[in-house]
DNA sequence: TGTACATCAGTGAACGCGCGTTCACTGATGTAC
DNA sequence: TGTACATCAGTGAACGCGCGTTCACTGATGTAC
């Protein structure tokens, strides 16, 4: 293989950076080499400095990526229940604080798969935007009005804390445990 | 420098793990290589191997570290308010959510700290066990009796992810209002 | 519409580097007498 | 208590390996005429 079109070349980075935002969840943004992720999108590694500057800014334009994907999941959810915002949220929370949505980070909440990663980095490190920004955006989502409330905040924080240790104690009952209590007390 | 005595070798062992329960929390255990803990433990890293079988097998035993001062924390806060219980969860509470603790990753709380890593392990990874060890104790001693409550474990999940989402936001007013935010519903 | 050629997306080998781990060596410690 | 020697915690060079990144090359695409 050599030269592509122009469309087609379009169309192997966006499917670059869909195959990274699913990794970087899945793994960890350190636990995907940029081999794994070229041939994860059927292309070879060499290729990937004519479409990206750096493994960087393709961490930054994933997690963007991974968040609009989530904003998608909450809109199909809300589009459900139309008129009704309090069916719509107890949905997606029982979604959210799932088994399926703890053994699948991959497809999953990029808040909590990515902040780990995120809250590592320098604060002047580009991925911080696009998930500050994506924060903030399911955050307002989650929120009555058009303002972030702190309630919202404080269900949000329950939600990632509550995925995030069900993850880590996987295989306990511990594990499904927390997932059933944190969906009891939010709905 | 070469052969000391066992009491010293005791010494550097404990300082090792020691120094490996806060690094690991403060960049994770891919952020910090053998030699650079070595380093930081004021040693060289080929002794590494005479003390541990692997980095994997210390990354178990400072877990347990971590969640073992962890918990002299919890006791210290409790014995100040003998007889009320429910000023000792405040105040530990008001410790937990504040900056200061969202600022100094290396000396907090584990289970924010590790369950990203832990998470990513293989379900038999040897730091599974102390980490699930970790958060149950954690999780009885924010519950009334000696048995682990639901209420506690919302309780221990709420507090996790805004510890974390605050971390990861660290730099913006967000960072601080979910601090705040989770710190006025719980207390 | 057809031809000539410059462009550049993708290939695959190679780069320097830091990683976890191994190993021959050192010399004070601990032990046997 | 003093002497002789085996032990082994710590040293520092070296190992194979995979990482992010670079680069000369390929040949279909896109463009100029």
């Amino acid at each position: 293989m050599a030269r592509v079109s122009q469309a087609q070349a379009q169309q192997n980075r966006e499917r670059v950076v869909e195959t990274a935002a699913r990794l970087f969840r899945e793994r960890g943004v350190a636990g995907v080499s940029v081999a794994d992720l070229m041939a994860a999108a059927g292309l070879t590694h060499g290729g990937f400095y004519k479409q990206f500057a750096s493994k960087e800014a393709l961490v930054a334009e994933a997690a963007g990526r991974a968040f609009a994907d989530q904003e998608t999941r909450v809109r199909t959810v809300g589009e459900r229940h139309p008129g009704d915002p309090d069916a719509a949220r107890k949905e997606w929370i029982s979604q959210y604080l799932s088994l399926a949505h703890r053994d699948n980070p991959g497809e999953g909440c990029p808040t909590t798969a990515l902040a780990p990663d995120v809250a590592r980095e320098a604060l002047d490190s580009p991925a911080r935007a696009p998930f500050l920004a994506g924060v903030e955006s399911y955050a307002r989502h989650l929120s009555d009005g058009d303002e972030i409330d702190d309630e919202a905040l404080v269900t949000l924080s329950t939600m990632v804390g509550a995925l995030l240790i069900s993850r880590a104690t996987a295989g306990s009952p511990l594990s499904d445990r927390v997932l059933a209590a944190t969906r009891d007390a939010l709905t």
